[in-house]
DNA sequence: GTGAAAGCGCTAACAG
DNA sequence: CTGTTAGCGCTTTCAC
């Protein structure tokens, strides 16, 4: 429209009676330029308000100092502090990011790879749905020579650089854990089968099972989603077929926070009648009566190595081999989990 | 580097025998070009791996389609569920997000707004931080004409488009419930003085209390941030203090969380001892125990609300008169002041 | 219907 | 140290 017209490096030259590029260089500090003049010159750019237009700047340097970031969920707090953790990085290093949220939604996700390759991200950081199986995007952007680094949910096929967390160890010790309390009857609400996560997870507490020799009972795993009612709903389930477990090790934290739920409706108590270990640390665990044990992930971590990564891959992408990088967990044992059962005999 | 060139316009535009200018044509839909040509270009576009550069276009097309965000915090629920609220809305409208994290701090703001003003982003929504009091930057944001939607915390100066929520009327029923069942001494844990809303929650309850006819006692007054340490730390210095209320309101959920913690630790139980409600739902808010009763706020609405605010701003910029829209709120009662209290008399 | 020319604002390469 | 030239990939007139 009829829109103010922004000032560009050739009003400040105007102004200055000398040339653009000499604008240009002074305020990127090229060495060009002596310093009297670029102290001018950021005066004067100063003065007149001027706005590098990062478009221009982008289309002939042909890098946009832009990282896309592509996750299924914010509202969550893994991925809210991962992200918090990731712009912190980027911010430190000169990059902005450009998040795309997926909603778990494959169609999303592969509308956002596709606009954040036409914004011309010097690389990408993607967290796949829980939905994700097409491996063919992905394989297109390795063709394309864009940087890529998964993070936590990884895809299956391919070559690419990650970044995880040690799933498998974390459940392991998680479940052994319940074990040395004295459980023998142990349940466990996994996630999706298709993605990592859930599936080392499921690992780590079977294999904890049988070196221990508890036989797994299949009712008591149960398949669903990483939110709240699938939590709900699979201890509505269980108690319904009036086959209560005595402990529950959960596939995240909102599937732990739907055990409870249901607990207080089925009447049960937590860590009494019932209870829990989750994967995943929140904002809230802690303050959830029982508070609630939980593997812990390295968020910040995580995000923070994610950019490092991806910058690697960025600055030398010839010489880049993809990396695997596992970061290790923690058990949090709070008050749930936390008492030696006198086991009562039959 | 050696990196592989993108396909362009010319590349598809040599290999069809047209001119360039086709090409372009017929990928946007331009009626100017036959259905059969149309048809055939974006048939070898696809064949080819065309992904259209943005930044050219935006450069050439003096827009973006692009909407900057600036919110101080992400790994929380109320930011959290905004943002997903406005990438949903920008979605459906063809328009991508660059978000930015200040993590409250005003510096990171300023250098965050620039940015975007660099990156031509074509309006801004934005949520400023506790500590953002010098206007300058949003007054040079009006001159340069960029459009700008306050979101929830609004700027004290200027005359800006916003959308809020009602937070005087959402503190003020809190407040009047508490009273209703049988509170006297009512406390209230506040937020920054300079901000907005924590501003019209504390008059809100100063309001109903005065409105009863009881006594603001200052001691039970606390401002602080809007974190858990700030719930914790207040309840703990009226601890000390022996002074304690028989109700707290709090400007967040996380504060709330923070009473939670102190009064666990002080030998204190929610809704017996001391009664919470607490501004803004979580998604934990009904899981923790007692579940916290709140004052709702609509995020969706909120976030879908600035999204159609900022696109009637850029498309109209002219004739455009700023808008102060104010959603209203819900009281949610759970357990946390629930019962009917029996006074006992002095 | 199609295309040639010009330009968006900036940077890189090279010449002075 | 400073400036000239060329071009990034696309869109917008305006001719044909």
């Amino acid at each position: 429209m009829a829109k103010i017209q922004n000032i560009t490096l050739n009003d400040i030259a105007k102004v200055l009676n000398v040339s653009k590029v000499t604008i240009s260089k002074a305020l990127r500090n090229h060495p060009d330029i002596s310093i009297r003049m670029k102290d001018l010159i950021k005066k004067t750019a100063i003065e007149m308000g001027y706005s590098p237009n990062f478009v221009a700047r982008n289309l002939s340097a042909k890098k946009t100092n832009t990282i896309g970031l592509v996750v299924p969920k914010i509202a969550h707090f893994f991925f809210g502090s991962v992200i918090e953790a990731i712009y912190d990085a980027a911010f430190e290093n000169n990059y902005e990011i450009i998040l795309t949220v997926t909603q778990e939604n494959q169609e999303k996700e592969n509308k956002y790879i596709q606009s954040l390759l036409s914004m011309r991200v010097d690389g990408i950081i993607i967290s796949i749905t829980q939905n994700t199986v097409d491996c063919s995007m992905f394989e297109s952007i390795r063709e394309k020579e864009v940087p890529i680094v998964f993070l936590d949910r990884v895809v299956e096929c391919g070559d690419f650089s990650c970044v995880t967390v040690e799933d498998y160890a974390g459940s392991y010790k998680a479940t052994e854990h319940a074990i040395k309390m004295g459980y023998t009857k142990l349940a466990h609400f996994a996630g999706p089968k298709e993605i990592n996560i859930s599936r080392e997870r499921y690992r780590g507490f079977v294999n904890a099972l049988t070196d221990n020799n508890i036989r797994v009972n299949e009712e008591w795993i149960i398949h669903g989603g990483y939110s709240d009612v699938d939590g709900y709903n699979a201890l509505m389930k269980l108690a319904e077929a009036g086959n209560l477990p005595e402990f529950i090790f959960t596939v995240t934290y909102p599937v732990a926070l739907g055990v409870y739920a249901a607990a207080q409706k089925l009447g049960l108590k937590i860590s009494q009648d019932i209870d829990v270990i989750c994967f995943g640390d929140s904002d809230v665990n802690r303050f959830i009566s029982p508070s609630l044990s939980c593997v812990y992930q390295p968020t910040e971590k995580l995000g923070r190595e994610a950019v490092k990564m991806i910058l690697e891959q960025i600055n030398n992408y010839e010489n880049y081999n993809p990396v695997k990088l596992e970061l290790p967990t923690d058990l949090v044992i709070r008050e749930t989990c936390s008492k030696k059962r006198i086991t009562v005999p039959g």
